[in-house]
DNA sequence: GCCAACGTTGGC
DNA sequence: GCCAACGTTGGC
């Protein structure tokens, strides 16, 4: 089982959004970035562990776990003109972009804020989402970096 | 709202 | 293949 974290604007998309889902489920559609679409495709599967986190937000941080309930497919937003996710450029037999479905677990006590990861000093300076400049929306965690983290909680 | 960091695009 | 220009991300 694999460990990972994902952002999203919780304006656009946060966890309380996810948790009013119909059976707490959702296509993460969207990811147009090759790096994230390559952790989805190629190594994300059913039961991996997600941390939710709320990105571009006044106190940006982990609120929750969810876990992948279906692997990689294609996203559909790809191919519909009215979608600010539309890439003319895909085809439609080889489809460029995929999306998972991810399944709410549960928020955790208190935000975890980004604040207090960057504090963590060396226990998280490997982790990717700490590091400067990082703009990847969705990323590995270590199984010892996923326990630490929570360990916070 | 600002702006640094980063990814992508396209001319050459 | 290089790299300047541009657009986006996302913290602050």
């Amino acid at each position: 089982m694999k460990y990972w974290l994902m952002k999203s604007e919780p304006d656009v998309f946060g966890i309380d959004h996810l948790m009013a889902r119909p059976d707490q489920t959702e296509h993460w559609d969207g990811v147009r970035n090759y790096q994230a679409r390559n952790f989805m495709r190629d190594d994300m599967k059913v039961g991996d562990q997600v941390f939710f986190y709320h990105s571009n937000t006044k106190v940006p941080g982990i609120v929750g776990i969810a876990e992948v309930v279906r692997e990689a497919y294609p996203d559909h937003t790809q191919f519909d003109p009215d979608s600010k996710y539309h890439d003319p450029k895909s085809d439609p037999d080889d489809p460029r972009w995929v999306m998972v479905e991810i399944k709410f677990k549960r928020k955790l006590d208190r935000i975890i804020t980004l604040r207090e990861l960057k504090d963590q000093g060396s226990k998280l300076q490997d982790f990717k989402l700490v590091q400067r400049g990082n703009r990847l929306s969705i990323m590995p965690v270590s199984k010892k970096h996923w326990d630490y983290i929570l360990s916070l909680e």
